[in-house]
DNA sequence: TGGTAACCATCGCAACGCGATGCGCCAAAC
DNA sequence: GTTTGGCGCATCGCGTTGCGATGGTTACCA
């Protein structure tokens, strides 16, 4: 919801979940719903562009399951790896500036 | 910087900053630049269509300044200070978010 | 056997931030 | 007195990107 807040933020959370163990897309989409109480409910259109976006840019591997199951399964490359920190500082960072612009107060 | 994060969050800090009393674009690209701790150093090809945008959205009203200085000054009208309340809200669930799953932690 | 959930892919559109470019005014410095 | 630089606004065009729409396949359960 709310527009399109989500973009640039993308691949930040994929990769959060990426890392924090979550394998395939369809996984991915639970986690984030799941993590973020509802807010992130990702649609297929966007998920899954993003991962072969970022699996484009050499910060995703991917290999497909073998046990039954026919899914993508994606780990963190390094360059992944050093892509999340910058992601994670960026956004701290960002909302450190979003905080001290709300932190403003009518002066009239 | 970092890419395209404002997407979506534009509208936000210019409707806060022209609340706080900034008038005028340049005013307003001032104040955001200052409150976010140089964070938001939006370029004029940002923030006058943005503004232009949602004066055609009904969210501010504008008029040239009288006093020398040829300047557009804007202010929120009541639809604008609904959609900042909503924006703000918007925003901390956002928040809430992304910090919900920044805390999501590696399980291997 | 039929429905539902899991799971993936691709196309095309709309929105938007922003770089580039150009314009006009004013004050101070040279 | 002219050049410089900050103030101040506008518009065009591009690239990126999230997402809806559409269309598959496979597993499981009633």
């Amino acid at each position: 919801m709310g527009g399109e807040a989500l973009k640039g933020h993308l691949d930040l959370l994929l990769l959060t979940s990426i890392e924090a163990g979550a394998r395939h897309g369809y996984a991915i989409a639970e986690e984030l719903r799941r993590a973020s109480f509802g807010t992130f409910d990702l649609p297929d259109g966007t998920i899954y562009p993003a991962l072969h976006r970022l699996s484009e840019a050499g910060l995703l591997t991917s290999e497909w399951s073998e046990d039954g199951r026919r899914r993508r399964l994606y780990t963190l490359t390094a360059k992944g790896r050093k892509a999340l920190e910058r992601q994670r500082a960026s956004w701290e960072n960002f909302e450190r500036g979003v905080r001290g612009v709300l932190t403003l107060r009518p002066t009239r």
